[in-house]
DNA sequence: ATAATAAAAGACAGCGTTGTCAAATATTAT
DNA sequence: ATAATATTTGACAACGCTGTCTTTTATTAT
């Protein structure tokens, strides 16, 4: 394979073909009214040349470019870089370029910032990912770009076709009956920070489960957290130092989660004979803690090949094929047992 | 700010300024012999018109389009997400962008992939990290297209010029050190991947300092691992299960390093007072489980800042001002202390 | 076989920049 | 004041592609 210098172009195809540049520029984007024969031999210069087209002519000449944006914001490494590969990938299948804008919440611009970087990359789309998507003011703003977006797992009410949720209420749902069923009445709940709407869907999911289950809800069992490790570790202090402490806990996120297994580590509350915890998002290090973390696992690479195709369907007014709910799973570990009445 | 529709054009601005689109150009890419007189102009109307230059016609027009392109390949998304927003932030300071391309290492056709992906995207030069910036065959290949390159902490032998090192050697000495000072005299040590060579300067550092206090490396002491959390729990049993074990291990990453916590929890060592244990990278993780581990923080962002600096110089043939070696620092938590006879 | 129509192919002008070279203007030396 | 030179500006052709419109060729109907 020749790379060094491959400035081949499209009129180096068509002089091979003997046919006009125009004719080759329909062959690449597969246009219509071309005969069988003349693809054939277009696609055989294109082989021989080894021609790849220049994607800024291309743009330069397109109204749209092909070049979409992922915007985020998360304190979660492990999150962003799953979707990001699969907004990668699906966009490199079809041809599409991505931009990676991370962004810090706490920067006051952010609006401002983010803006002026849509404008100046001149990207046709864009992806956000939580909890950025489920910031209105920033949606909002991108709402009067009229532009393309798919908002992923956001809270805020948004048209089907501008999002890819998982099925966070129903996968929580189901693990809060992972505990009942062992058990467990006393449940305690440690939410997420309260503007990451998509993580309070699952504060819902427990809520109902337990309803269902004719269980209560005892307001001292319901922590709020900020998502974090540290912030879940306070949570988690005033849960277990509770004169009737609960029998299981569930925090909204895997960070939280761990934050409960290190303080009962510290108050000699053995897991999961004692006391039983699960967590969110299936983030690697909840195999790496002792006891390994029951959690709920979010297939997140699919999430942003979803979020991509979308947002191709979108642009090219075609109709998207793809999965619309895409399925977590429960994945039970070492944090859950059977609550034993002795304790 | 006016977003929606932004057409302005070079010609726009020229027209506002009363000069020539090439003026404008000058001023826009700062090259000399403009008037200070005519650069207010312009810059004003520049202002004024919110003008924003077309990147796709820049690189068209150029010879040399301001992309960059970083390849990954890596198991840590903690890793390459820090290193990945240093360079983004680099090069979005310095109008460059940059297009990010994961591969697999299982992947057979790896080499061809990325081949052919740096021909499509018509980058201009190209940052790797590890594991990949170790993988001679993609690096001779790269060498071939004689196009500017970056290797992050690579252990190949390169010009200086191309690439940005951290003092993973000096770092390891310290941390060794720092258990040898602690009266720890059999030290264990869990190595890296072999094909790894930067993981494998960690090793150096360790032998090099248990050298200088006269202390022995014993064969059945030194383990190979693979990096992976799983790796590190098969070694880290021979090694807890030795009839006379090491006091003190020191594992080449935090992944490893967190599998001997599990180990020893499992057969009921006690950490710090029975065994101290040592990582290296200070990802997230490694405060999140019990106890907290003593490791080496590395300082990703400044490397990924690092990296692009070092490239655009080359590209652009200005000399390099920055840091050459990115100092590493130990972070010492609660997984290690002194040695007690006793035990 | 001929006209009417549909399908296929081509000519050519943009898209918004930068590079090259020529023209105009300012500066300096005589 | 004039010539020689340096500085500043501008005209115009690329860059490699796509969109529009026209021309050619193939197909069908009469």
């Amino acid at each position: 394979m020749n790379i060094k210098k491959s400035p081949v172009t499209i009129q180096d195809v068509a002089n091979r073909a003997k046919v006009s540049i125009k004719t080759v520029s329909r062959v690449i984007n597969s246009e219509p009214n071309v005969a069988e024969k003349t693809i054939k031999k277009v696609e055989k210069a294109i082989d021989f040349l080894d021609y790849q087209p220049n994607a800024f002519a291309q743009s330069l000449a397109r109204s749209q470019p092909k070049i979409i944006a992922l915007i985020y914001n998360t304190p979660s490494p492990n999150y962003i870089t799953h979707v990001m590969e699969g907004v990668l990938s699906y966009c490199y299948k079809f041809g599409y370029e991505v931009i990676i804008h991370p962004c810090r919440f706490d920067d006051a611009s952010l609006i401002d910032d983010t803006k002026l970087f849509i404008k100046k990359s001149r990207v046709s789309g864009i992806i956000t990912t939580p909890p950025l998507s489920d910031f209105p003011e920033l949606i909002n703003q991108l709402d009067k770009l009229d532009m393309p977006k798919i908002l992923v797992s956001s809270g805020l009410v948004v048209d089907a076709s501008e999002k890819v949720n998982t099925n966070d209420y129903e996968a929580s749902f189901e693990i809060t009956n992972h505990l009942i069923r062992r058990g467990h009445k006393r449940i305690g709940f440690i939410k997420g920070n309260p503007s990451h709407l998509c993580v309070n869907q699952r504060f819902a999911g427990f809520f109902d489960a337990m309803k269902e289950a004719n269980l209560v809800c005892e307001g001292e069992l319901i922590e709020t957290g900020l998502n974090s490790f540290a912030s879940g570790e306070i949570c988690a202090k005033r849960l277990l130092n509770l004169k009737n402490r609960p029998s299981a806990v569930f925090a909204a996120n895997d960070e939280m989660a761990a934050a409960v297994v290190k303080v009962a580590n510290q108050l000699s509350i053995d897991i999961p004979q004692s006391l039983s915890v699960v967590g969110f998002d299936d983030t690697p290090m909840t195999q790496m803690i002792s006891p390994a973390l029951t959690t709920v696992h979010q297939p997140l690479f699919k999430m942003g090949e979803a979020a991509a195709n979308k947002l191709i369907c979108n642009l090219e007014n075609t109709s998207y094929e793809g999965e619309d709910d895409i399925k977590s799973r429960l994945v039970v570990r070492d944090s859950t047992a059977h609550f034993l009445k002795s304790i």
